[in-house]
DNA sequence: ATATATTGTGGGTAATTGTGGGTAAACAAT
DNA sequence: ATTGTTTACCCACAATTACCCACAATATAT
């Protein structure tokens, strides 16, 4: 029972509610650190997706992006997407965290939601867009792929 | 008596119940090293069946894919693919483990199962699948596998 | 052989989990 | 202050899962 904290896998389908709420898989609660203090952070995937961070994965996220400088632009621009649409968030007794509008606009999601684990992070999708992608990658199959397929012995 | 730890060999045939669990032969749990607290991750294989890992196998499997910066599109697609149908699973006082609808369905499996110790993990087969890929085997040609048995000496 | 432990299989019961709402506090805009 | 709206917290309940016990079949020991 000891998993690896912080650390995520699987796939589960969950309901939003009327509220705009949807249950962490409590696969996934149990596995997050205390230190978390049962908080993510979610902000936009770069896919269409929410991405969802364990609160303290977050923090060295943020210190990363200090390190880099105002002086180039593109650097600018890269630290402003990743940050203008974070957000902190609690699961409550249920554990069930609380979705903005704003974001379940960006990933599409309407009632069904699907998430998955993504070992450092958590993706809640709208299952259809899911399968868009997934067959996106099926066609693309590339040799970069293959290189990393080489390089994780499973 | 000693074996190999976390190695597995030899077939078995089970019966899956109707709650969705088998056992685990109690060979491979007597190899199953005890820093694995009883925990498999289960998946899907690469041929229509079940993968079992021991715990701390699959953990440097996702340490490695922690190492995958997410900008990446690919790396994303591929860490999606290796870890979305895994998940942890202790067996119970009985030595049995729960499947899940979803990896059942993939596997095709239904009461009769069919479990194969494959050195590093163990595969769980509906019989008459695995059947089909024997024969397809046998139906391949053996320029592969001799290039295998230069390298592996039986 | 007989006794004793182990293994595979089946079920029952209690706890957990996912989902829906209700109500009151916090906040915003008049 | 008085509204109206949003968020936080609480309760309820069906469905699933975890945990326990039972027992026949096989293996091991005496």
């Amino acid at each position: 029972m000891t998993i690896n904290q912080d650390t995520f896998t699987g796939e589960f389908s969950y309901t939003i509610d009327a509220k705009g709420r949807v249950n962490i898989p409590a696969k996934f609660r149990q596995s997050l650190a205390p230190e978390n203090d049962q908080t993510f952070v979610i902000t936009r995937g770069m896919d269409p997706c929410i991405w969802v961070y364990p609160l303290t994965a977050w923090q060295i996220i943020e210190d990363d992006l200090k390190d880099l400088s105002a002086i180039s632009g593109i650097n600018r621009s890269f630290i402003r997407n990743t940050v203008r649409y974070a957000s902190t968030v609690s699961f409550d007794k249920q554990g069930r965290i609380m979705l903005s509008t704003n974001l379940l606009n960006y990933a599409k999601l309407k009632k069904d939601a699907f998430i998955i684990g993504m070992v450092n992070k958590i993706e809640i999708w709208n299952p259809s867009e899911l399968a868009k992608v997934d067959i996106q990658n099926l066609e693309m199959n590339s040799s970069e792929y293959d290189a990393l397929a080489d390089r994780i012995i499973l």
